[in-house]
RNA sequence: GCCGCGGUGGUGAAAUCGGCAGACACGCUAGCUUCAGGAGCUAGUGCCCGCAAGGGCUUGGGAGUUCAAAUCUCCCCCGCGGCACCA
């Protein structure tokens, strides 16, 4: 095109805009306001994208609108430069990473400057420049002083193939997210962040945020809060009989327990046998241990609970031979062993007493210990004698309820222990019929280790062994079908009921979740009713459904008694068709199905059959099956006018034949019978409560019913709704408890190319930090940027690197060898782009104060829930520390669409589907790319948009037609576009700032159509017109604006467009008969109506001859509505 | 399964405080023009009936509210994204 030279144009004003420094940001600017305009900086890959374009030129328009509005605009860029592939392609290629990724930097550089962004490079950031990346250790240091990063020796997810470890986020469907290889669990020693600190503020500062309901949403759920209860059930082995109990010296607390627990425990079935031992202030195990013998019942039916001394007592009785069954020891760690008199409680104490642990293992199936705070002897002190003795340590809630006399359930658990549950559902409590444990379950494993606990223990290990081996791939994609085993001998009690129910341990329940062990529900919970079904267990029903309907018959009256009632709704099938039978009332307008009362003493499927005859006339239903129900429902009889609680059961009849009736005149005034098929009935039906029978029948199943209800079968709790009884339940039988999907964050990678976490771990003193004067810790060169392999990062092979004093005592210490999580590196870069020259600090607070929280933060939507995530998290901590003044960093997120091929796939090599945009701006120039961008679809959805070759071209077609219309331009006065001129730059302004560039740049097409049919445009309304187009095509708008003016358009002011020029124009206004388009008429804006109503009707007189005109609607600027019959 | 978003011509889409459905652009059809290009101009282009005037239908399906529904309500279906045996 003669015109429009893009490669030209432009060449010639990026060099200008570069030598101008049009775009260097201030940090202040005198009377203008700040604007922090944010988008994700791109990995140095090497090669920029369609992606990329649209990620940063189509933001650009707004940075571009914004300063033209008078703002101080930052719109920066930088490079998240540190990461996987520089390491990849350096081992791959022989290349130095830092070569690598610093060439790639250079080259996309050029290629964004391509774009005639407004970007700030003055300000750019590089993770991987020592300067940067000082600020970052400076910062983890920060948390770690706080107390917020720990060391841990945790199952990770390991790659083999990359040879290191992932964080949750980067593994997909089991698979390594860039190799596609099988994710293998593997144990090792993780720097951690605790970012589950922060679960609750991340979820409720939300609600501060003014941000997509996708977004939040989506953090919520990857958070994964829920709130309900935890429960402890009793464990009952069925061939105990007996349990002993023995108490401390000076009877302790034996005299506030003994009797209560003595009442609990007979209530169970035991026989208690309590030896009146010598109450003495220094007794003597050996001497009580005779007692017990002589007069006791020891056997393999016999359980020993030994409190405090007792317990010590009851490891002798072991030590010496005797054979129990089991043997609790009662915070015994604590027991008042005292040597000389003097000694503290203490497992030493009891250690030096020279018991032999391993024949007292051997005497019983096992021993369990009760431990409790440690508010005496530290709670470590508990977990030695635990593992001394291979107990299964119960966590109680405190020694001083020991001597407080209170009745306390804590000591109940120690005598029968007890399974911890966490349940969301404790309204269901008295539904339980059966427990679960998972594979890995800590109670379980103790069992195994003793053959004599379950008497399947050979199918239980096999059992275990085999989840064990199961990696997460297949236990996240294999076979949804349940499986498990049962624990024979061991039952546990239901703390509600009192009955004993089974246990079994399955892999559907998680060991990492919860406490790793579920009371299973099957009534009301589809997970547990399957595998109830399979194992054949009962399913118990405590919860009926209600429903306060509301459609057809009115809502409840408030503060009215119910009627209650016992009814049955009835689906009725036709002979011949596949429709279904639905009455409607004459009076009420009621559609749905044949429902009735089910009279005292009379069967469901009597009354059923009994109602249809009565409703309907036909003869013959056939009863088929019953579909659901009790489900309780609340309504208003309109007829009877009263509240009514009905309980109905669901019944699915088909008739046999056409057979039929005369009904009664009395039926037949009430309703009339329709005939519809299954999917128009869902939509025809009034009362809520037929939909979802409808949906039963489709289903074909019952299943659990999950929702909420009224409960019954639940002793005191019947009649509650869920919610209340959630309440009470939690408080009567478990306690209050939170828990979350999210874990930690993993920031350790044992990986070369990275920010080297400032650690030294030393002997004497652990992991200590490096002293601030010394950061950076500088990332060092190597020879060789293979991983070992072992889990450490190439790294620790540079030996003179790794050795290095310890800070805190000056002894021999060891450098940490492995590198932080990329997302610690973007997890803060917004603030440096606000201070990027700053040695001194991060960010000075000034600079800060000048351009946080971001203003706008447009990136992908693959981020929420990792970068999001934790730079929202980073930020908060960074708050705590008073390091920042905000608590959340960005203003408003969005998310941008992708752009796929233009076969409407994801573009990728493999598909040869990849637009190359350099060869488009080659061929076609930036600016036709950008607006084309622009042009796609909305910008502030989410979507995905097909790239359109021809579509591009129709950009670069207007922005000829632009250059064209330059001849149309005269220096006379006209004001003959002016009204669609004003109303475009209304529009266009909008538009932009709702970020729907697509009907901005409509607009503009729009404008340049009437300025081509008017053939002429003044220069002013031209100079407009340009204004409009800078942000868009900032080298066409700077092309043409300089044929006339001095100085850049980027400089210039954005029009005010004049409201009394919009509010002149002409409307159209459509003339409607009852509601259809018959006519239309110009008319000015501020027509009267009544000049409007006589030319409508001589214009469409037609359609009103003969009709009687009830009604005339007027909606001023739009149209007319003659209502006639 | 749960949560969220969405479903409008051949295509990207526009119109959502209820008020002309399909703006703008691509594509397509016909004609014109041409310094032969991935060019320009003019007209047409949701579907059906009709030579036309005109009429009817149409926003995933069904039902409802309303003078009026893509837009609001209810039920169902489909697509996309996130989570996923999370108790």
């Amino acid at each position: 095109m003669r015109g429009y030279d893009h490669k030209k144009i432009e060449k010639k004003w990026q060099k200008k805009w570069e030598a101008d420094n049009i775009y260097t940001t201030p940090d202040t600017s005198p009377k203008k306001d700040n604007f922090y305009l944010l988008t994700e900086f791109p990995y140095p890959s090497g090669n920029l994208h369609v992606g990329h374009w649209y990620a940063f030129s189509v933001p650009d328009i707004l940075a571009r609108y914004l300063r033209m509005r008078g703002k101080n605009v930052l719109y920066p860029i930088g490079f998240d430069a540190f990461g996987l592939p520089a390491e990849n392609a350096a081992i791959k290629n022989k290349l130095n990473p830092r070569t690598w990724t610093e060439e790639n930097i250079a080259y996309m550089r050029k290629q964004i400057r391509s774009m005639g962004a407004s970007f700030d490079w003055s300000r750019e950031v590089v993770t991987c420049d020592p300067a940067y990346y000082k600020w970052t250790q400076w910062l983890f240091l920060q948390l770690f002083k706080k107390g917020l990063v720990y060391q841990k020796e945790t199952a990770v997810n390991w790659c083999p193939n990359c040879k290191t470890v992932l964080a949750n986020e980067q593994v997909v469907d089991g698979r390594c997210e860039r190799c596609d290889t099988e994710v293998v669990q593997k144990q090792m020693l993780q720097w951690n962040i605790k970012i589950t600190d922060y679960a609750d503020r991340l979820i409720d500062d939300l609600e501060k945020l003014d941000w997509p309901r996708e977004i939040k949403e989506s953090q919520k759920n990857w958070i994964g809060r829920s709130e309900g209860a935890e429960i402890d059930f009793p464990l009952a082995i069925d061939d105990v009989k007996r349990i002993i109990l023995l108490h401390g010296k000076g009877g302790s607390a034996v005299g506030a327990w003994k009797p209560w627990l003595k009442m609990k425990l007979e209530a169970m079935g035991y026989e208690v046998q309590i030896p009146a031992l010598p109450n003495t202030n220094e007794p003597n195990d050996e001497e009580q241990a005779d007692y017990v013998q002589k007069h006791c019942t020891l056997d393999e039916h016999t359980a020993i609970v030994g409190h405090s001394f007792g317990g010590v007592v009851a490891l002798r009785l072991l030590e010496r031979g005797v054979k129990v069954r089991r043997v609790a020891l009662v915070a015994t760690p604590y027991s008042g062993v005292y040597l000389d008199g003097k000694e503290r409680p203490s497992v030493t104490a009891i250690l030096k007493k020279g018991f032999d642990f391993e024949k007292i293992k051997k005497q019983s199936d096992f021993v369990l210990l009760y431990d409790t705070n440690d508010h005496v002897v530290p709670m470590s002190d508990g977990e030695a004698f635990a593992e001394k003795l291979g107990c299964y340590l119960v966590r109680g809630k405190g020694v001083e309820s020991h001597f407080n006399g209170a009745v306390e359930p804590d000591v109940f658990l120690a005598a029968v222990p007890a399974i911890r549950v966490f349940t969301t559902r404790p309204d269901t409590l008295f539904g339980a019929t059966y427990l679960v444990l998972a594979p890995e379950h800590p109670w379980l494993t103790l069992a195994l280790q003793h053959k004599t606990v379950l008497k399947n223990h050979g199918e239980v290990q096999s059992y275990v062994d085999q989840s064990k081996k199961k990696t997460e791939l297949q236990r996240q994609t294999g076979e949804k079908e349940k499986t498990g085993v049962r624990l024979e001998r061991v039952e546990a009690v239901n703390p509600a009921t009192g009955g004993k129910i089974p246990m079994f341990v399955a892999d559907y329940v998680l060991g990492h979740y919860g406490t790793g062990a579920i009371m299973a529900v099957p009534a009301h919970d589809q997970r547990d009713f399957e595998f109830a079904k399979k194992f054949n267990l009962p399913v118990q029903h405590v919860l009926a459904t209600t429903i306060q309907s509301t459609a057809g018959a009115d809502a409840v009256h408030a503060r009215e008694p119910f009627v209650e009632k016992n009814a049955v709704m009835c689906i009725i099938k036709h002979w011949a068709k596949d429709e279904y039978l639905c009455i409607k009332w004459r009076d009420y307008d009621v559609r749905a199905f044949v429902s009735g009362g089910i009279e005292k003493g009379e069967d469901a499927v009597a009354a059923g059959i009994r109602e249809i005859r009565e409703e309907t006339g036909y003869l013959n239903p056939k009863f088929i099956r019953h579909v659901g129900g009790p489900s309780i429902v609340e309504f208003y009889h309109q007829r009877k006018k009263e509240n009514t609680r009905t309980r109905f059961e669901y019944l699915y009849f088909e008739l046999e034949d056409g057979k039929q009736e005369e009904i009664s005149t009395a039926e037949d005034a009430k309703h009339e019978i329709f005939w519809k098929t299954f999917a128009e009935l869902s939509g025809y039906l009034t009362i809520k409560e037929n939909a979802k029978v409808l949906g039963l029948l489709a289903t074909g199943s019952e299943g659990a019913y999950v929702g909420e209800g009224i409960l019954m079968n639940s002793d005191g709790f019947d009649d509650m709704s869920s919610e209340e009884a959630r309440r009470a339940i939690t408080e009567k039988y478990g306690r209050l408890k939170t828990t979350y999907k999210l874990r930690d964050w993993i920031v350790s990678r044992q990986r070369y190319w990275g920010v080297p976490i400032p650690i030294v771990h030393c002997k004497k003193c652990g992991a200590v930090s490096v002293s601030e004067e010394d950061l950076p810790v500088v990332l060092p060169e190597v020879d060789d940027y293979l991983p070992e392999g072992t889990g450490k990062s190439p790294l620790a092979k540079k030996r003179e690197w790794v050795e290095v004093k310890c800070p805190s005592c000056g002894g021999v210490g060891e450098r940490e060898t492995d590198t932080l999580d990329t997302f610690v590196d973007s997890s803060w870069y917004f603030l440096r782009y606000a201070d990027p020259l700053n040695s001194e600090e991060f960010a000075s607070k000034e600079n800060q104060k000048q351009w946080m929280p971001v203003d706008l933060y447009s990136g992908g939507a693959e981020h929420t829930t990792m970068h999001v995530l934790y730079s929202r998290f980073w930020h908060k901590a960074l708050f705590d520390l008073g390091l920042v003044a905000d608590s959340e960093p960005y203003v408003r997120r969005m998310n941008r669409s992708l752009i796929l091929g233009p076969d409407g796939q994801k573009m990728s090599k493999s598909r040869g589907n990849v637009v190359d945009p350099d060869a488009v701006v080659e061929r076609l120039g930036a600016d036709t790319v950008r607006m084309y961008l622009a042009f796609i679809g909305p910008y502030n959805e989410v979507s995905s948009y097909p790239w359109n070759p021809d579509g591009v071209v129709g950009v670069r077609r207007f922005l000829e037609r632009v250059f064209r219309a330059e001849a149309l331009v005269v220096e006379a006065d006209t004001d003959e576009l002016s009204e669609s001129l004003h109303e475009t730059l209304k529009k266009v302004g909008e538009d932009i700032e709702q970020m729907k560039f697509n009907t901005a740049v409509s607009a503009l097409m729009i404008l340049l159509n009437a300025i081509e049919k008017a053939k002429t445009v003044s220069t002013s309304q031209w100079d407009v017109f340009l204004r409009m187009l800078a942000p868009f095509a900032p080298h066409v708008a700077e092309e043409l604006w300089s044929v006339r003016h001095q100085g850049t358009i980027h400089d210039e002011e954005w029009p005010e467009y004049d409201a009394s020029l919009i509010a002149r124009a002409m409307r159209t206004i459509v003339i409607q008969v009852n509601g259809k388009k018959r006519g239309e008429l110009r008319v000015a804006s501020d027509a009267a109506n009544d000049a409007v109503e006589s030319d409508a009707r001589q214009q469409i007189a037609p359609h009103l001859e003969g009709k009687r005109v009830l009604k005339t609607i007027f909606v001023p600027g739009r149209l007319v509505n003659f209502v006639v019959v």
